[in-house]
DNA sequence: CTTGACTCTGGACTATACTCCAGGGTGTAG
DNA sequence: CTACACCCTGGAGTATAGTCCAGAGTCAAG
């Protein structure tokens, strides 16, 4: 497979894919005689991975480093491991974050709604955000 | 107030709060006789909603937006309530896909320990990620 | 009034994750 | 063999969200 073909099946640009092996998050990909970048279906899998769990939030030298871990004959799976707890770990916690944000926003707008029954003048959303009483200096 | 203080009240740093003056997030704030930029404590509460907003996920011109509609006078309400509610959306969205990567994270780790245990050569974490078998062109 | 901590501006620089481009070569269908 | 789509490299440019710096000025305490 040519490199375009690659990048239709996975959902990436070609040089993105180009980027990522200039930025060792592949292999260097073995060329034809012209210079031409040749893939395989595992290649295909891999670059699917790498999408995924890039997607999904990790950055991608953390994808690297993940991917790296490939090499590690001994026992790849502990340092994996390891990368998994961590990020499952930061993943809990920005669930946390977001479910706190929902939470707030949904709060925020039901005030709102109610104000806005009530005809009050100052939205509750905007608390906090008040202009600045042009108090100069001092 | 002068902005080292405001800094530290708000866990932004002198430059992050410059940032944020040069590109239209904050009013420009008024300055003392000496060039000094001088807040309130308005000011403070402006900055940590910022903050606050942003560290929740909104990127800096969304916070723009947000605070620059406290300026439309009628009915501010109405369009911060949009926006919210998009943001509530993709932040529900995302809230879905970090749940799914937990679950996900979590199965690995499960099967990574099982094939620990049964002593299997292949991790199942590693799984489309396999090294290429020197598939030469073709 | 001097000193030292703080602030000012403008501009350069950082990291991330790419995209876009020029100028040239390759591969394949007809 | 000739199109023409596709690919190559190296380098520049983009957006986001700042940080860091020089060179100069300011503020408050003593």
């Amino acid at each position: 497979m040519q490199i375009g073909v690659v990048a239709k099946k996975v959902g990436l640009s070609v040089d993105a894919i180009r980027f990522y092996e200039r930025n060792s998050l592949l292999p260097r990909a073995p060329r034809t005689e012209g210079g031409f970048r040749r893939y395989g279906d595992s290649d295909v899998d891999t670059l699917s991975f790498v999408r995924r769990v890039q997607t999904l939030g990790f950055t991608l030298s953390e994808v690297r480093e993940l991917l790296g871990l490939r090499h590690s004959r001994m026992q790849p799976c502990a340092p994996v491991r390891r990368r998994l707890e961590q990020k499952l770990t930061s993943v809990r916690l920005k669930l946390a974050d977001l479910e706190k944000l929902e939470h707030e926003l949904r709060q925020a707008l039901q005030s709102c709604k109610k104000e806005m029954r009530k005809r009050s003048a100052q939205c509750p959303l905007l608390r906090g955000t008040k202009p600045r009483k042009t108090e100069n200096t001092k």
